[in-house]
DNA sequence: GTGAGAATAT
DNA sequence: AATATTCTCA
């Protein structure tokens, strides 16, 4: 609607093709060059005359040479409103009336006498922009009035007639109104007749989910690399919005962006010195943390997942490694370089690399003290439940990398779809770890996960084996809101089945042995939920089928630690997509904050 | 008053 | 097209 608006405004040209033809007139040349100026670049024919005796002697002379007249109110020669008067009469061409003051009386006088409009001093560009429209609703009311012989010329009537027109023809918004509205009445000129069309302003374009996710598409359809406005906004295909919308909507983008890498700059800052890391002899963590939406809530506890060693072995695509937030180490066995020829720096992913990974937990995350399991770092003999990460990705020109919006779904025996350009794929880690029994999890329930992009295109993939010694899990407290975290059932009757989706922003980087261990005081045992889907809005990465092997996550309580996030208030659910696979995540609210 | 998001200007 | 600035609204 918003679109349509804007579109309709911008159709002058349309409506008039040989372009306005504007008498100026006002006794001050300084104004009337200034409007000159301004009404030309508005690309009307223009007409200047300083006295309003030489003004109504051009009209009359030929009064089809013009199409609208401005005048100021205060002439010399004449009053500005006589003048108004006859023009009115004789020519009934649209006046504008204009002056220094906006007293409300003197705009009334105005008004009556016939003027379509009065416009204060000094005179904005985009006032001008729009008087057409005066142009074309008179011609619109004329029309009406030889269908309805209604000679009746009563302002008020002939409004309603312009706002009559203006609904059907959908040029005012429902938001413009109101701003108009608003307008007049901040200038204290509560009076409707003024600013009729003044205040014709270009609705503001909503950037809806749905709207970005086309916007995604077309940048990852383009080319991250190559992207403009213009070429996103054919992609696109959006009636009524505009090279500037996109443009726009491309800068905050791209802010947004930036303000990511820098954020994970600052927080993984060594992450591109561990290409020589042994997975076995560095522990690493992975942080978990809660994502619920009442973060303030969340204040403290934590869990710590402990375990021997976690095998992670997946797929990993194109990810440039520097890109992953992340939080856990892992190497990656294939080094398979399945990329586009385009790419001019193909990653380095045989090298150890780091995988972020922000989990939310499921609802019905059963937190028992235990302290015993503290001390106990027995293997779980299940396996877990699958985990799916979806990144966001990121910014990132030098790989190629492409934004593209994604769905996934975790659809067991499903055949393989692979993504299409590898920088582009979703990052998805599935990770399935091993619990004790203690956890009640149904271990034989491990799934493969696959992921389904919506683009046919194939992906190569990457194997990726990744040891974990630890995981460390926080959350939030007492949050954990059952309704949030129910999970949907899948379409095929699968038991709990959850995911989450977030932006994750994460700042969970890799930590030391030593600390490690202060994480691990206190402590419940965590049990993961089954089926656990998680999907994470940024970064590069596809790793897949994680196995966490001998995984006990204890609770710590350390406000020190460093795992905040401000993930946590990035974080949105929205179940009922989950149950969609076809949906995308939810993007809005958490684009760019 | 402030910040985010969008429009507009450069 | 990119970036800076301004505007608008919650």
């Amino acid at each position: 609607m918003p679109a349509d608006n804007a579109s309709s405004l911008t159709t002058r040209a349309e409506a008039f093709p040989y372009g306005l033809r504007v008498l100026v007139v006002d006794d001050d040349p300084t104004w009337l060059k200034i409007l000159e100026k301004m009404l030309k670049k508005c690309s009307y024919e223009v007409t200047t005359c300083g006295l309003a005796t030489v003004a109504l002697h051009l009209l009359r002379e030929r009064k089809d040479k013009f199409d609208i007249v401005i005048s100021d109110v205060n002439m010399p020669d004449m009053d500005g409103f006589k003048l108004l008067e006859h023009v009115g009469l004789e020519m009934d061409l649209p006046v504008i009336m204009m002056s220094v003051d906006g007293e409300t009386s003197r705009v009334m006088k105005g008004v009556q006498h016939g003027a379509c409009d009065y416009l204060l001093k000094p005179v904005r560009m985009k006032e001008l922009r729009n008087i057409w429209q005066h142009v074309y609703r008179k011609k619109i009311h004329e029309v009406k009035e030889i269908e309805s012989h209604d000679s009746n010329e009563d302002i008020q009537i002939l409004r309603s007639r312009y706002e009559d027109f203006d609904e059907r023809h959908g040029l005012f918004s429902g938001v413009d109104s109101v701003r108009k509205r608003k307008d007049v009445d901040s200038k204290e000129l509560t009076d409707q007749e003024y600013g009729d069309s003044s205040a014709v302003k270009k609705a503001r374009v909503v950037w809806t989910v749905d709207l970005h996710q086309k916007f995604v598409d077309a940048v990852n359809q383009i080319g991250f690399d190559k992207v403009g406005p213009k070429k996103i906004l054919d992609l696109m295909n959006v009636p009524g919005l505009t090279r500037e919308n996109v443009a726009s909507h491309l800068q905050k983008y791209r802010l947004y962006l930036s303000r990511l890498q820098k954020q994970n700059d600052v927080l993984t800052p060594s992450r591109n010195v561990q290409s020589e890391f042994c997975p076995k002899d560095l522990p690493v963590g992975i942080g978990f943390q809660s994502s619920i939406s009442a973060p303030q809530n969340s204040v403290g506890s934590r869990y710590v997942c402990t375990t021997q060693k976690i095998q992670a072995q997946g797929i990993f695509s194109d990810i440039q490694v520097d890109d992953l937030k992340s939080i856990a180490s892992f190497q990656a066995t294939d080094t398979k370089n399945p990329l586009r020829s385009d790419v001019t720096d193909p990653p380095k992913i045989n090298s150890v690399s780091q995988l972020g990974v922000l989990v939310s937990f499921m609802p019905n995350v059963d937190y028992k003290p235990l302290e015993q399991a503290v001390s106990k770092q027995q293997p779980l003999s299940s396996s877990i439940p699958v985990m799916q990460v979806m990144q966001y990705p990121k910014n990132n020109i030098e790989n190629g990398g492409l934004l593209q919006g994604f769905s996934s779904s975790s659809q067991p025996n499903q055949e393989h779809k692979l993504l299409d350009h590898l920088h582009t794929a979703p990052p998805l880690i599935s990770m399935s770890c091993n619990t004790t029994e203690r956890e009640k999890v149904d271990i034989s329930n491990t799934k493969p996960v696959f992921t389904e992009h919506r683009n046919n295109h194939t992906r190569t993939t990457s194997p990726i084996t990744c040891t974990i010694d630890s995981v460390s899990v926080h959350v939030g407290h007492g949050i954990v809101n059952s309704q949030t975290f129910t999970a949907p059932r899948e379409p095929s009757g699968s038991p709990r089945k959850g995911a989450f989706y977030f932006d994750q922003t994460s700042n969970c980087g890799l930590r030391s042995p030593s600390q490690e261990l202060n994480l691990k005081n206190g402590a419940e045992l965590v049990s993961f939920p089954e089926d656990l889907q998680l999907y994470s809005l940024q970064g590069y990465g596809y790793l897949e089928n994680v196995g966490l092997n001998g995984m006990e996550i204890f609770e710590y309580n350390d406000s020190t630690s460093e795992f905040h996030s401000n993930f946590y208030d990035e974080v949105e659910f929205d179940i009922r997509q989950l149950c969609d696979a076809t949906d995308y995540p939810p993007l809005d609210g958490c684009l760019f904050t």
